[in-house]
RNA sequence: GCCGAAGUGGUGGAAUGGCAUACACGUCGGUCUCAAAAACCGAUGAGGGCAACCUCGUAAGGGUUCAACUCCCUUCUUCGGCACCA
């Protein structure tokens, strides 16, 4: 007979919401330990990643509650976003009444896994009360200059009718459907990120618990390149064109410079020459290219020459300007100058269209000729051909040819960065409106904030026929401008779902807070975020915003650190088969379904089990069988307990107290839960008391509570067994009198041997000299050498 | 190309420089049973040997060390990020 999990989870888990079990209070006499993990999209039903996402939460949210920690762990729905449009579409309802219908779907879906939320704290971010802190943030910024409106190409996506943020461009394709990413022409809304820029670098050195890879991809994001802007002069003209080098103990190998087909000194140089014709025709052929395939790698290099001459303004040498599709506008200054020998792109090109070469550094034990190059040398040397600067070394002539062309006005030392602008404005219905009014006599006039929210309109007519549904309400539409009280427009387009969700960790310290967008004071005690926990695929997006309006707000005084997550865990992927569970694969495994048949405890205690958090995990349904046949195991125990366990048991329980306080401390709970079994096996040969039974009860409580609640209550207990302290282990009982040590010969062990733990030195090598098991090793040879580690070991060396 | 993570039995995975493969799954054997299931007990890296034991073995090769899965160097493979980035 299996235990009653159906009845006992559910009997608990109402249990907890009805006595607002996990309900936290701000209280400056307690140590505070808030616990996030990242809020989901309510599609409605939870699939294996939220499963484990919010279980690694669990556990390490009820760990700290029986530590003694003031605990907070809420949770909330980032509830805007396109699939409540396709919904509405389809099935001719309103995104509203889809988001919350599916919101409490997922709240039920939520509550049978037994998670320890402070459900009072709960909101969506379709709530008006809550996304009208977002227009009133991004009133702040735009006041600042923060938030701003520019025409640009930006990206499109045909498939969801909207613009995406280089964040959301993944592959060349749109982060949601895959559809190939287009270049449009459209005025757009941003957030200046890039004011940011050196401060989220920099910052990144704070953040020591976060992982190594999350760390370096938001490092290449950010992409800061330092080198010298030089400026070529246009030969019989002072047009001036800066060039971009970060090897600029190079430049007098530069034997052309090439500009990017957009270039906008490009038609003024080839005007009236002959190659005009074939330079506009080359700039014809580049721009029907999409970026993709011009930026893939493999592609050969072309360009064409302008017929124009710059010079170099080192040694005043005239050389040629070509234009090239390698070369592009947005990096840089969108022209650079052309090292053959010492740049592998230029070495190719160069050799294509019969430019000249010439050698500026050369390996320390060798020289280089020309004639024999095969690839360009890109390392370090000694310059030559390089002026007064022949016989440094290229590191050193790198500092002083920057700092020698600054003193002379031809060049300036820059940094270049990847990142650009946020773009947030998004053609859709379903998000926050962007709180701003076009005047025809006042321009943007942004909505005063005692207008806030500006509240979107839940009927709306949704066709299907593509278009944002905002633009066809003119009750939505018309409005008097704030300033000059004429006749106005309203701003249709709505906020980017990223921009809610980047400081929804805040607004959890006082959701209900209604004068501001978090109560300072309530922050002040709970934030930073000790643990967040979420999935990898946020790395750059959702992680690198929340860093930037957390500063943001640092910046209004609001709170006064900013980083604001101290603790980041990346939890690995749910596999089946050795691939991704998803939905278009048809390889999912339902979480109900599994809760139905084994109990959500089971659930709980093997995908804990199978692997350690942050790597992938494979599903394997014998691994959760095995997980209920071990909870089967612990639940019979209560029925044959002793009135006294052996000492030798105690000890086991003492040092599995150790281990599994350690491991829970360091997230490791598959190796916790071993040591748990461990403790299980033992009690089975040597049999509990109730006092040993209840301390291995609490320790399961994190991991699976349903089950510990009640088995603690069958134990005599009137209290929650998360009132109780987690157990502490005594270290008197950790040391074993006798110990056993390893005896090694030269490495390789040979015997083993019952001691004292106190045996002195001379004690042990005579017993170790007198054991049989070495007689054939020691017999011819003699010993050099005992090294011993006491308690552990011992090795001869012969 | 640059940056990051990883590579251990049939499988998931353990090992502050000190017994490689804990714990579990699977497989095999046993106990209980008329029988089966459940449960319980045991075996299980490869090769050799009746056995005690021996040899090999943590992607490959080298090094440091009394001792290396662990530290250092070189190489290979897989995964992830960035990238005609100047």
């Amino acid at each position: 007979m299996s235990y009653n999990f159906k009845e006992i989870e559910e009997k608990w888990q109402n249990t907890w919401i009805d006595t607002k079990a996990f309900r936290a209070q701000a209280d400056p006499n307690r140590k505070k330990y808030y616990l996030l993990e990242m809020f989901p999209y309510p599609s409605g039903k939870i699939h294996m990643g939220h499963v484990r996402n919010y279980t690694i939460g669990d556990v390490a949210s009820r760990f700290k509650l029986l530590q003694g920690y003031n605990v907070m762990h809420p949770m909330g729905f980032d509830a805007f976003g396109q699939p409540a449009e396709n919904a509405a579409i389809k099935n001719q309802t309103k995104p509203d009444i889809w988001t919350h219908r599916c919101i409490k779907e997922m709240e039920t879906e939520l509550k049978k896994m037994g998670f320890s939320y402070d459900w009072e704290r709960e909101f969506s971010t379709c709530d008006s009360d809550y996304y009208k802190w977002n227009q009133w943030i991004f009133l702040k910024m735009f006041e600042r200059g923060l938030a701003y409106k520019k025409a640009s190409a930006v990206n499109w996506c045909s498939s969801c009718q909207t613009t995406l943020a280089n964040e959301e461009v993944v592959d060349g394709g749109c982060w949601r459907c895959h559809t190939k990413v287009e270049q449009k022409d459209l005025e757009q809304w941003y957030l200046k990120i890039t004011e940011y820029k050196e401060r989220l670098l920099e910052d990144l050195g704070l953040l020591k618990q976060w992982p190594e890879r999350v760390l370096a991809m938001q490092n290449n994001w950010i992409g800061k390149s330092s080198g010298v802007d030089i400026y070529f002069r246009l030969k019989n003209s002072d047009k001036i064109i800066p060039v971009f080098t970060t090897r600029v103990d190079t430049i007098f190998g530069a034997t052309y410079i090439v500009l990017a087909p957009e270039h906008p000194l490009v038609k003024e140089l080839i005007k009236g020459k002959s190659e005009e014709k074939d330079v506009l025709h080359f700039i014809e052929k580049v721009s029907k290219e999409s970026k993709l395939v011009r930026t893939s790698s493999d592609v050969k290099k072309e360009g064409v020459f302008t017929g124009a001459f710059a010079v170099n303004p080192v040694n005043n040498e005239e050389v040629p300007v070509w234009i090239a599709d390698y070369v592009l506008m947005e990096y840089g200054t969108g022209a650079i100058m052309a090292v053959p020998t010492h740049d592998q792109r230029d070495f190719l090109f160069a050799q294509e269209h019969k430019l000249p070469m010439r050698v500026v550094i050369t390996p320390k034990e060798r020289g280089i000729k020309i004639e024999e190059l095969t690839q360009a040398y890109e390392g370090d040397g000694v310059q030559v051909n390089s002026g007064e600067f022949n016989g440094l070394s290229s590191l050193e002539a790198k500092e002083k040819i920057s700092l020698w062309m600054e003193k002379k006005s031809i060049g300036k030392i820059q940094t270049h960065w990847r990142l650009r602008d946020w773009l947030i404005s998004r053609q859709r219905y379903w998000g926050t409106p962007i709180p701003i009014i076009y005047c025809s006599k006042c321009g943007i006039v942004p909505v005063a904030y005692k207008d806030l929210p500006v509240e979107l309109p839940v009927e709306a007519p949704f066709t299907g026929d593509g278009g944002n549904p905002l633009g066809k309400i003119n009750e939505f539409i018309r409005v008097n401008c704030p300033k000059c009280s004429g006749s106005g427009r309203r701003e249709t387009d709505t906020m980017a779902t990223f921009f809610d969700s980047s400081w929804y960790f805040l607004r959890f310290c006082s959701p209900k807070y209604a004068v501001a967008a978090f109560d300072v004071q309530e922050a002040k005690y709970w934030m930073r975020v000790d643990q967040y926990i979420g999935g990898i695929e946020h790395a750059i997006l959702h992680l690198l915003y929340s860093r930037f309006f957390t500063k943001f707000f640092q910046d209004l005084k609001m709170v006064d650190f900013g980083e604001p997550f101290e603790k980041l865990l990346t939890q690995g992927m749910v596999l089946k088969d050795g691939e991704v569970m998803s939905k278009s694969k048809g390889n999912t495994v339902d979480p109900d379904s599994m809760i139905k048949d084994y109990g959500a405890d089971a659930l709980r205690l093997f995908i804990l089990f199978a692997a350690p958090p942050e790597t992938e995990l494979e599903w394997d349904q014998r691994g959760l069988e095995g997980a209920f046949k071990f909870l089967n195991r612990v639940w019979r125990i209560q029925e044959n307990l002793k009135s006294k366990a052996d000492d030798a048991l105690l000890r086991i329980m003492h040092k599995t107290i150790k281990k599994v306080s350690d491991d829970f401390n360091e997230f490791k709970f598959n190796t916790a839960i071993a040591s748990l079994m461990e403790l299980t096996n033992a009690i089975y040969q040597m049999g509990a008391d109730k006092e040993i039974f209840s301390r291995l009860v609490i320790m399961l409580s994190p991991i699976v509570p349903h089950f510990s609640e009640e088995l603690w209550q069958i134990l005599g207990n009137k209290e929650s067994i998360f009132e109780a302290t987690w157990p502490k282990y005594d270290p008197k009982l950790l040391i074993e009198e006798n110990v056993e040590l390893v005896i090694q010969v030269n490495g390789k062990v040979r015997s083993k041997v019952q001691v004292s733990r106190n045996i002195s030195e001379d004690a042990l090598k005579e017993l170790v000299l007198k054991d049989e098991k070495l007689a054939v090793w020691l017999e011819t040879k003699q010993p050099k050498k005992f090294i011993i580690v006491p308690q552990k070991l011992v090795n001869i060396v012969i």
